[in-house]
Formats: C-alpha cells, sequence, structure tokens
DNA sequence: CTGTTAGCGCTTTCAC
DNA sequence: GTGAAAGCGCTAACAG
C-alpha cells in the first residue's frame, strides 16, 4: 500500500487516499481543503491518517485546471540584477507567500522575448495577477485589455498612469530631499546630477524634477547633468565625464545606487576626496550603498511597505486605476564625521 | 467571433479554435504542437488562421496536467540578495528559457517554511527538476528518494554527494590559488582568514583547506582565522576583530565578495590602508567585487558554464550521480599599480 | 454528513 | 489525414 508514491513517478492521488480511508474522493477534497462541506470528526480524523500514510500530495497543476487559477503570482522585471530589484523582488516573494501564492519570475532582459511574450507566458500558466516592474507595456495603455482579465500592477511608476493600478516612491520629494541636505547641511553649491538614459521611470524623470525645483528653492544654479547608463559601469562613465569639468562640482546626485557606486570608483581613482572635495548621494537605499566607501547617504526606497501594497493590490479582483505613493526616507551617513543632521 | 477572449474571465479553448475552423480538437493540437500526427497543408493553414483570428493562447495547467510536466524548473536558494547567487540565479533563469523552460524560484529564508515544505510546494506545481542551492535538504542522502522520480542537482557543492548529481567550483585550488597571489605577488607573510560560519559550503570548507595548504607549502605560518556570519554585516564584524591583531595580519582572505565589502569598510574607518597595509582578496567575483573600494581580487566563480551544466544535467530523466567540478579564475585588480601579474 | 458525477483544457490512442 | 473519445487529478454541485 505505501508502496505507491514512495519513489516512482507515480504519485498518490485523492482515488488512493479516498479508497484507503473509506470513503468518497470528494470528502478527501473537504478535509484538504477545509471545505465547502463539514465533514464528520471521526471521518476527518480517518482521512487525515490516510493522508499521511501515504504522504498525499495534491496536485497543483490539477487544482489550477479546475480553479483556472494557480496560487501564482507573475513579475516581470527589466533587470533583476540590480539590487534594487533584487530586494525588492524579495520582498514582493515574501509578501505573496504570506497570502498563499508563489511568485513566477521573468526577467525581460533574460532572452530575446519581447515583454509580450513573456506576458503570454505567464497568462498561459495561469497566474493570478501580474506586476510590471518594467514600463513598455505596462505603460500602454491598452495593455489592460489584453491581459483577459488578470489583475495587474505597475510597481515602479513615476506617477498615475491612465487606467492603471500603480505603486512607486515620492521620487520629486526624494530628490529634492537630497539636495537640500547637500545644500543645507554640507554648504554645497555646485551640485551635478547622473541620470540613466531611456529612463525606466517617466520622462522627464521626477527625480531631475526634484533636483532642479530644490536647486531653484535654494537658489542655487543648475550643475552640470551626466546622462549614462543605467548600471555601475554607467556610473564610472559618468563619473570620468564630471572629472573633465572644471571646476569640478562639489556634490554629485546619482539616480540609482548603482550608478553611483561606479562613480565612486572614478572619483577614488582621481585621487578626489569623498566627501571632501565631491560629496555623493544616492537614489535607492540598497544594502550595497550602505557598504560602499564612503558610504552613501541616500533616501531609501520603502520596498517593504511598496511589496505589501502591491502584493494586496495585484491580490483584488479588479484593483482601482489609481497610483498610490510611498515616501522615502533620507538616510544619513557621516563617515568622515559630517554633523548627522537631517 | 472576435468577440470571446478579448477581455472577459473566459478565455478561447483548443474547442474554439477546432469549431473556427472546422476541425477537429486533435488536428488543432496536432498543429500547435508540431504533431504527434501530420497534417495537410490546407488544414494546416485554417487552423492557423484560426488561432491567429481568436487569439488562441495554450492552457499551459491543463497541459501540464495531461503530461505530468510543466516545463517548469524548481530553485531553492538560501539566499537571493546574495549577489553570488542573484548572479547564478539569473544564468540558470536564462539556459532554462534556452531549453524552453521556465524558473520556479523558492528562498528558503523568506519565510519559515522549512526547505522541505518548499520542495513539497514545488513538486505539486509538477515541477520538472529541482536546483538545490542550500545544502541542508539537498545533502540528506533519502532526499533522492522523497523527490518522486524528478531529477534533482545540488549546484553549489564544495565536493561529491554520495548518490547524488552536484556541481560546484574547484573552491579548494580557488583558495589557494589568492594565497599564493598575495604571498608570490606581493610578499604577503600574515594572510588572515574571513570565513562564514555554519558554511553553507561543506564542512570543512574546502577555502579553509586551500588556505592551509597553500601557507603550508609555502612555508608561511597560518594567519588568524574570524568565522562570522555570510554577509556584508558579517564581514565588517571580522574587521573590527581583525583590528584587534598586533600585529595586523598583512593580508586577508575573504571566503566571499559580500564578506570582503563589509571587511573592506571596517579597515577604510579604522584609517588602514589597502592594499598597503592589508590586501584583501575575496571568493566569487560578483560585480560587487569589481566596484568596491579598492576593486577586490578575486578568484571568480565560472557561472555561466555551471548553470549551463546544472540546466543540462536536471533536464536529463536520471542524471547519473557525481560530482562536475569547474575550474576557478583569477581576476587581478590593481587600483594600486601593483604588478598585474598572476 | 457523504457519495456520485460532470467537467476544467489538453494530448493521444485508436478507428475511420 | 482526420475525428471521437478517454482520461490526467481535482472541485463542487447535486442527490441521497
Amino acid at each position: 500500500m505505501a508502496e505507491r508514491g514512495v519513489a516512482g513517478g507515480s504519485r498518490v492521488t485523492r482515488a488512493d487516499v479516498a479508497r484507503y480511508a473509506g470513503v468518497s474522493t470528494a470528502v478527501v477534497s473537504y478535509v484538504v481543503n477545509g471545505g465547502p462541506r463539514p465533514v464528520a470528526a471521526a471521518t476527518h480524523r480517518r482521512v487525515r491518517e490516510a493522508l499521511e500514510a501515504l504522504n498525499y500530495r495534491p496536485n497543483l497543476s490539477a487544482r489550477a485546471l479546475k480553479m483556472g487559477s494557480s496560487a501564482t503570482i507573475g513579475l516581470i522585471i527589466a533587470d533583476s540584477l540590480n539590487p534594487f530589484f533584487a530586494e525588492f523582488t524579495i520582498a514582493i516573494a515574501r509578501a505573496a507567500e504570506a497570502r498563499g501564492h508563489r511568485l513566477l519570475i521573468a526577467d525581460s532582459r533574460s532572452s530575446r522575448d519581447t515583454e509580450g511574450e513573456l506576458v503570454e507566458d505567464l497568462l498561459a500558466r495561469q497566474v493570478d495577477g501580474l506586476l510590471f516592474g518594467t514600463s513598455t507595456l505596462g505603460l500602454d495603455p491598452m495593455a489592460g485589455l489584453r491581459l483577459y482579465g488578470v489583475p495587474s500592477v505597475l510597481i515602479d511608476s513615476a506617477g498615475p498612469v491612465p487606467g492603471r493600478t500603480t505603486i512607486g516612491p515620492a521620487a520629486t520629494e526624494g530628490a529634492a530631499t537630497l539636495v537640500r541636505h547637500l545644500a543645507q547641511v554640507h554648504g554645497r553649491t555646485r551640485i551635478a546630477l547622473v541620470l540613466g538614459a531611456g529612463g525606466g521611470f517617466g520622462d522627464p524623470d521626477p527625480r531631475t524634477w526634484g533636483w532642479q525645483t530644490a536647486l531653484a528653492e535654494l537658489g542655487l544654479p543648475r550643475g552640470p547633468i551626466v546622462s549614462t547608463r543605467w548600471s555601475r559601469e554607467g556610473g564610472y562613465a559618468a563619473g570620468l565625464e564630471l572629472l573633465k569639468r572644471d571646476p569640478l562640482p562639489d556634490a554629485v546626485f546619482a539616480c540609482s545606487d548603482l550608478m553611483a557606486v561606479g562613480l565612486l570608483r572614478a572619483l577614488h581613482e582621481a585621487g578626489v576626496s569623498i566627501p571632501g572635495d565631491v560629496a555623493v548621494v544616492s537614489f535607492d537605499g540598497t544594502a550595497e550603498s550602505e557598504f560602499s566607501w564612503p558610504p552613501l547617504t541616500v533616501v531609501r526606497q520603502p520596498i517593504q511597505a511598496m511589496a505589501q501594497a502591491a502584493v494586496d493590490l495585484v491580490d483584488t479582483p479588479e484593483p482601482t486605476p489609481a497610483h498610490h505613493e510611498f515616501p522615502m526616507e533620507l538616510i544619513v551617513r557621516a563617515p568622515c564625521g559630517c554633523p548627522p543632521i537631517t
């Protein structure tokens, strides 16, 4: 009896359990799922024993077929090596698990698949919801219609998108906070901006907007702007670019931790003192920013809260189109002994 | 006609396509799957048109139920925030996609689920294979039996495990290479070791072994050993610990990039010159190690090759129990102008 | 409270 | 070359 399902390919099915317990398959279902009909205590116990004895495991493919749902949420992301997205992904996976879902992750760079193909694949797998970390298709106003009624949420949105449910950090304010910190606490006056080209995050990028409005408020001129790739290498290249300026900016706001880290390397190699000659701050606040040298002062994205919201929203049958904005937190890191003031 | 499946919950099924094309469902199947029976050219065309017109998408849950396979590989990983595992995961996802599989990722830290529960869940989802990045269950000699015939591979193994198919870097040799580099190229004589406690990677850890055998070969004494957590924070703590030693070691071998990065921070804060006073090298070779300051000389894990092998092996019906070892590559990074010699 | 049963959408054997 | 039909394992009416 216990022979079946111990090793060979043939798994134990609900019918085996029913036979073993001397009940019908329906009752097994009621016990396994805790419903929808009540089961007598004695029967219940017998079924549990059978489940145990046979080491029964439900076949989720069959369940998904029957229910039209797979207890799975799809996440489409542009670059899962970016620590921000990596951390975000983990947080989402945790939140999803807490609701009994598993995450199916599709990295749109990992193949020549268009994002559209990834969506098709995920939908074919009966995902119950779709989270878009990228914007191409997410921003397509028609996209909602093509999802066959599966709820979807854009999880890294710079602002509202007509007809879509979106989540994003208060990026403009976050950027402005950093610029004010540089000016008011550290007295910097030539504040440069390093941002990624072909922004993944709105056009014009809200971080640019925050930078320039804060400068305007402060009565400071706009420092140089360098547009580069959204990567450590891009940040490094931007650093080389900035080093050509005379005078050097006395501070740089990098629009992502990754670029800031690359920038630091370029400045170090040139023998520039940080933050003595040039202060560097960045946007994201991943673990990597804390362990760079010097540690970066950042505005941190509220990853936990955004992840929770993403899962809550996508778990809603018909999420209301609306933008959900999350405030960012200034994290001052002061290895140089500069005053840890906000 | 085209109304169905445009938005509402009801998807287009094979029956709809068959009706539209005026054929049987079997023929639709033959066309969609390119077999197993031939289809007349004209019919073929008619079916393709129907597929197109109705925007048909196969239901992979149904397919998985019928076939007992889901075109999915499960990956169980201990810490997907570790850049090494993050990079490895991406590489595996790519290799899997190239073979028509998608990756289902389960982070064993992401909840109190035991690794065993994750396995059960993945198996219930009909995964075609299981990749273990962690070792607890993977090393269990009984584990193979509990997987119901699903192929499994340990992807981060320090060495052979009886009865299991395993993959891993040539860690002992990699560690020894780094130590030799420190001694022979840079003339270091007091080489410390920083390793993670409760190693994820064999006990005793092969890196320890490589470190001490290389020192023995070189006729050098063993420097201090600090055991810490496998994290940036752990590396930082180890750094503080090492700073208490007098004399300071003149080099440190950190068993992971992550710990090395933490260590660097501690040394920087103490005003130690790197690599002037203390050289730091590490094991992994992730992107983060390249952009630390100073950039780390490392031995790099051959992630691409290991990922490819992992997918190839797990895609084999009954993988032969054997260990597959991959040589590591020394990457010398010399920001200080020290000779870039191997 | 429990059993019977009709499918979910797909693949494939077996007839034609 | 094509169609009819039998399930894969599960859920949830519905009938007892």
